[in-house]
DNA sequence: TCAAAAGTGTTCGGCATACACCCATGG
DNA sequence: CCATGGGTGTATGCCGAACACTTTTGA
């Protein structure tokens, strides 16, 4: 089977940067490659989109595929499209960022064009495929700033969590210490950051839980852009 | 001449969303397609890339072999991926947003694939071919959460502009209204927005001339991230 | 009882907002 | 001299930053 056209085409791939966290840093998941190029050397998890499906699609195909991941925010970067950045042909690649419960995935299982799969922290990568560190920064500085603007983290949280837990997120991303009682302060004054009720105890004093609740984000959001 | 593959690939193009401003409002360049499909209805410059050129060269070549458009801002937004956006065969676009000075291009040539260039309000628009409309609109969303962050307005003006033309761009982007001293002191409080000492005149009293210092953007930006 | 982490309130400075009067120019 | 638009300062309120002591739990 082979498939021809009049002017070259480029070949099309996705390639996900998958951010979790651990409890204390921000992590990536990356596969190690189990096909040429690049054969044993860590990459970001991806593939060649079907013909017959979306960037987004073909995104979560592959993951499912190579790591076992589903469900989870995934959202578009942007395109990178040096010409020489695939020594077999001329491959574009549509990179996606994508948010995980790290917990839910402590073993993660590779599978397909992987031959294995696991999580890196972001202060200590190993060197990686193609242009993928290129990539990661992006998708790292874009995170940086979105964070900032959007409530994102609680993509990276279980759904009941506490404060210090969001925090230690920020401080992550952002490469920095905030003030607990600010920090607190700041969340809760939002009024989409929700008390449980319940506790969390791991060491010292329970911490109340928290969780996010879309609607109250949304009534939010609407009454300040109506400002 | 005709290239083959062994799995099928998508054809790619670049789309660019070419914004102006005219004195008044925000302005988007668009071209009368000369070749099928949807000839004759208006769309963004662009056209499928080349083998050996990257997204961002595409889409400065087009623009210049569509409307003589050159050397100005251009910025990758993202990828549109839809099966059937376009009717010949799977198309994927890599969209792009420029800035440019519409005085400069008050008389757009047209040329190539396009018969006609023509600017039209934002708030005034033709019926898009393909899925431009929700291209345009992506570009729109971008650029109004873009300017609040950087100072990419003065992409749209000359080099030396008025407080008043300033605030007109900022106005028109996001469709309300400032307070003129409120604005100016926020302007200047910047730093990087340097008087010449030159006036412009047009009606009543004249305006200072202000030009957009890139080197003391950089200083003042870093600053701010080192605290 | 000790270590670890959580809960909480006040003060201060800076930035955004609201607002009005006078000035320079062209016609 | 009049119409048009430009230049500027002050008062107020809100938000973010700095900062310390007390409470709850498990070991």
């Amino acid at each position: 089977m082979s498939y021809t056209y009049e002017y070259p085409h480029p070949a099309v791939t996705t390639d996900c940067v998958v951010f979790g966290f651990d409890g204390t840093g921000l992590s990536v998941l990356l596969i190690k490659r189990g096909i040429e190029p690049f054969t044993d050397q860590w990459a970001l998890p991806g593939g060649f989109i079907h013909i017959d499906e979306t960037a987004e699609e073909g995104a979560y195909r592959e993951l499912r595929e190579e790591t076992g991941i589903e469900d989870i925010y995934v959202e578009q970067l942007q395109a990178f499209t040096k010409v020489d950045r695939d020594p077999r042909e001329r491959v574009i690649t549509i990179a996606f960022t994508a948010l995980v419960r790290q917990q839910d995935y402590g073993y993660i299982k590779g599978g397909d064009d992987a031959k294995e799969a696991k999580w890196f922290s972001v202060n200590d990568l190993p060197l990686l495929a193609f242009d993928h560190k290129e990539i990661l920064d992006t998708a790292l500085e874009r995170l940086r700033s979105k964070i900032k603007l959007e409530p994102i983290a609680f993509h990276l949280l279980n759904p009941t969590f506490t404060m210090t837990q969001v925090q230690s997120i920020y401080e992550a991303v952002l490469g920095q210490k905030y003030d607990r009682r600010n920090f607190h302060k700041k969340m809760t004054v939002l009024g989409y950051i929700i008390p449980t009720g319940e506790k969390h105890t791991a060491y010292g004093r329970p911490g109340s839980l928290y969780t996010f609740d879309e609607e109250k984000y949304k009534e939010e959001m609407s009454k300040r852009s109506a400002i």
